[in-house]
DNA sequence: AATTATATGTTGCAAAAGCAACGAAGAAGT
DNA sequence: ACTTCTTCGTTGCTTTTGCAACATATAATT
């Protein structure tokens, strides 16, 4: 199931130019950096999940080709989704910070997908041949855990608001913010929307229907057009 | 008000071994890196606050001494508390991460402070000379903000909670695994603790008292004991 | 000790949210 | 076209929450 990068066709090399993990880096450096972390490898068809051992659960990964979908069992058995991550995007932002050490790990191909398992301690671990790749990679991950912790203060942002139409609002603000337009799809169900806002699916439609009669708001399923801005920014 | 450490009386260098940025690092790679990277030193007496010009707002604060306590202004004029940090904390963990460029940051000395502000550039454009010296310091940057991450992760779990009874016990539930005992202090106001939770202080301590007369939690300010650790884990 | 100030608890009431059950509108499959 | 499934909206009812106003308690100041 897992054999090392280096021992796979040079094919994929090429390909991890564009991951945020190795930006920055040149071919040489990249080469270098793999034969010194001997990364695995994973090949996933669509729909297989495999768990990783615990002892990698705490690997940065790094998608290099498709959708995969990350989920962590705890010690209690709950399982809880933990991310979606595309092409080009490294766990490194979760994992390297999130201690999963212990928990079991799952990863869902939602495509046929590749993903490559990077031990973080090729990264901390000080080695003074390899010192300028590796600052260049920490560097990328602290970059990529920008998008993370926004995304994490946003939701915050909207579990604060006391009353669902302000979360509602907050939400949208983000989405109008974020997309430039009054105009745009939002990526989840409304039972989803319901969870990430922490409210009730019923209750939230209700709000919703709300703000549309009152002229604030226009929708229909995922596309949602803001009326009156005056409402969002606060 | 800010002058660069290096032109400050050395007896400042010795202090920062002990700071989580700094771990690991020698001396004289303490003294190399302060050379290079020209840190600000800022001192404030109990109760001063000072405001950050926007262009350092970005940057990496390191507490050598005190305690301080870091707001920032949006440009609606709405004052955020961020977060305390006290002696030997570094708030790489968030400025590093959020993107506080063009806010207005006031750092305000909950006692007699010192502070030292770092160009996150510093760390991360490439420098061969110090490479090493720069690698310590990025793992040690991504380090501390796991402490940052469970902290807003904890929240979160809270936050996510329907309702205030819930939310209470996630918070308590967490206090007593940190503490390890069913009896703690919790470092909050009852003002505080209804903020963190994103709820009304008149209807925490509502709930407060039916968890109390229940008798599954006993408290008297912020003394708080577990009676039935039954209603925690779940 | 008396006086402020601050923190916490209490309570009535109106508004909001949760819950459950059902119905309508699509989407997917046969 | 018909069934089946999923998603979304609706509604009645109950519970919870927020809000405001006040009471009590504790700390700080003089």
């Amino acid at each position: 199931m897992k054999r090392y990068l280096e021992n796979i066709k040079t094919g994929h090399f090429s390909t991890l130019h564009d991951k945020v993990l190795f930006n920055g880096l040149t071919d040489s450096e990249i080469y270098e950096f793999v034969q010194h972390s001997k990364p695995y490898y994973i090949s996933l068809y669509q729909g297989q999940t495999i768990s990783l051992e615990k002892q990698y659960s705490n690997m940065i990964s790094v998608v290099v080709a498709g959708d995969v979908l990350i989920s962590s069992t705890d010690s209690n058995g709950n399982k809880t989704y933990i991310k979606t991550f595309t092409e080009g995007e490294s766990s490194g932002s979760l994992y390297s910070i999130l201690d999963y050490s212990n928990t079991l790990i799952e990863i869902e191909g939602k495509e046929d997908s590749e993903v490559i398992l990077i031990d973080p301690d090729s990264l901390y671990v000080t080695d003074k041949k390899i010192a300028v790749i590796q600052q260049k990679m920490l560097v990328n991950l602290i970059r990529s855990q920008k998008g993370l912790f926004n995304a994490i203060s946003e939701r915050m942002y909207c579990l604060t608001q006391r009353s669902i139409r302000e979360k509602i609002l907050r939400f949208l603000s983000f989405c109008h913010n974020s997309n430039g337009s009054t105009e745009f799809d939002i990526p989840m169900t409304r039972e989803e929307l319901a969870s990430y806002l922490a409210v009730d699916r019923a209750a939230l439609s209700r709000s919703l229907g709300e703000l549309k009669k009152e002229g604030v708001i226009d929708f229909h399923k995922n596309h949602f057009i803001v009326l009156d801005t005056d409402f969002l920014s606060k």
